[in-house]
DNA sequence: AATCAATTATAAATATTATTGATGGCCGTC
DNA sequence: GACGGCCATCAATAATATTTATAATTGATT
């Protein structure tokens, strides 16, 4: 008897219902029915009586489950006699841009830590190039980036996207409409991060005007995201950014949508595609299940 | 972690070699290097310090050990469980020719329960094809055959070989030599079996009388070997049987090698490929065996 | 030091096993 | 007796494990 095929059939003797088994453990059907087959094979019985209707569990079942759980909790202990013995505990280190780090973390790491108490995070703020190149060192976990991967052994999935919108300072002209439009934009001094700190908000930046007609003009490259909304404030320029800045409100700037369909800048959840750690792939279920 | 996982780790660390621990657990030792190294990734520590002179466990190992046999108890623990409650026990069906069932198996039979007490064995007689076809029924567990099967989820492997010797009544002419050759048999009458029931023999002994020159004179076709003995002491002619016959010793008749490259006849135990119940592969084990 | 024998690690190829998505067919209910 | 839910089966694919051959390392020995 392997491991996960104890673990499959506790999770069918419990849920009496291969279907909903199969949801619980993140595993199609199929291969869960395969799996208590081939136990079932091994120990040359049967362990559950079935029909498409009704599924329970035989006597030899019933004698099985608790010796079953014992054993997972058995081989549970042993995990956790070695990692304690080595002070080790779970860590992940998880890192990227920020507005996965200051705008979604918070609430997936609220929602992780509420089923996986005994998981340290370690939550850093990078940018997409080095937060994949850290992935790959191992330096990083779990890795949130505008770019994917390209990398075959890292793996990833989309998470959002979120648009792009204008920062002025409240006295602007524009600052007491709805939104603005790019053509309203035209010639207005802009405070944006270089092209080689921030690659993909700067070509979605450039492209957006340009794409308007309006031909972008820098006033001041700043890559702080608070150096550019204290520059706002002061009345250097304006700034383009994701919706996520709006968080900091200050009375001395405005955030105005963009009108004429504006730029969205997207976030991926990256990770190692055969990480060994189980937490690293309980935490990207985290992060996609449906909210 | 695998329960294969705790036991490769096991067997490690109460061998403290890598190459012997594969040797007992009848693997490759690549094969076990690569699991103690997943096993290590995924609880992300060390459970061996190594060299290639020097195995010893880590601290983290030390505690790990008896909480991974514990598991490995636990996990037989449950299986013997079900097993018991099922009322089931193992059964290990084997059949096949009578040179293997009658000539081998004894000394098997007796090397395996040594090891494995608990497991019935049924033994049957039965030719090379009924023996294929009862083990892709699963009549049989283990089959014993002159033919090696050629389905291919029937695995098989070479067991042994055995020399055809000539049968001949106490009083015949050549009963008192050493040997006989094809040549001295020329015209002899032959008690041998059909064709169509022992289609090996029949033909190894027609390409042996022929590749030298000697035209089969079957006298009369018997197919049960003590039929084909009684016959051959009642002075009906001659026979050529495998050698293993040449234990069932009279008075009447004698025994004699083949002096000029007589045939000989193979054995080879066949089983379902991937058949899992792991009492079958270890059965098979215990054949292959040297010694 | 340099060599040697023993032993684990690595690599590439292969074999095995697990998983998935699509679908068939059974069972109980309406 | 048609219907809907649900497990089994199938074929294709993906993932994983195993093997053989070989490299690289270690510690003892010359």
């Amino acid at each position: 008897m392997e491991f996960k095929q104890a673990r499959i059939f506790v999770a069918v003797a419990e849920e009496l219902h291969f279907g909903r088994a199969a949801e619980r453990l993140h595993m199609a059907q199929p291969a869960l029915s395969a799996q208590i087959k081939h136990l079932e094979a091994e120990l040359g019985l049967k362990l559950f009586e079935r029909t498409t209707r009704r599924v329970s569990l035989t006597r030899a079942g019933e004698a099985f489950l608790p010796e079953a759980k014992a054993a997972i909790a058995q081989a549970e202990a042993a995990v956790a006699a070695a990692r304690a013995m080595a002070g080790e505990h779970d860590l992940l280190k998880i890192g990227g841009v920020d507005s996965a780090t200051a705008g979604l973390l918070p609430r997936i790491v609220r929602r992780f830590r509420n089923r996986n108490s005994a998981v340290e995070l370690k939550i850093f703020e990078l940018l997409s190039a080095p937060a994949l190149h850290d992935l790959a060192n191992r330096s990083l976990d779990i890795g949130f980036v505008r770019i994917r991967p390209k990398q075959d052994h890292l793996a990833s999935a989309f998470v959002f996207t979120e648009p792009v919108v204008a920062v002025l300072p409240s006295d602007h002209a524009l600052a007491g409409e709805k939104a603005v439009a790019a053509s309203e934009l035209g010639g207005e001094p802009l405070v944006i991060p270089s092209r080689s700190h921030r690659p993909i908000l700067f070509d979605v930046i450039h492209d957006y005007l340009r794409g308007h007609g309006v031909e972008p003009n820098i006033r001041q490259e700043a890559n702080e995201r608070h150096m550019i909304i204290s520059m706002v404030a002061a009345g250097l320029g304006i700034s383009l950014v994701p919706e996520w800045v709006s968080q900091f409100k200050r009375d001395d700037v405005v955030y105005l949508p963009l009108a004429d369909g504006g730029p969205s800048v997207d976030v991926h959840i990256a990770w190692r595609q055969n990480d060994p750690m189980d937490v690293v792939h309980e935490f990207v279920r985290c992060v996609l299940e449906p909210d």
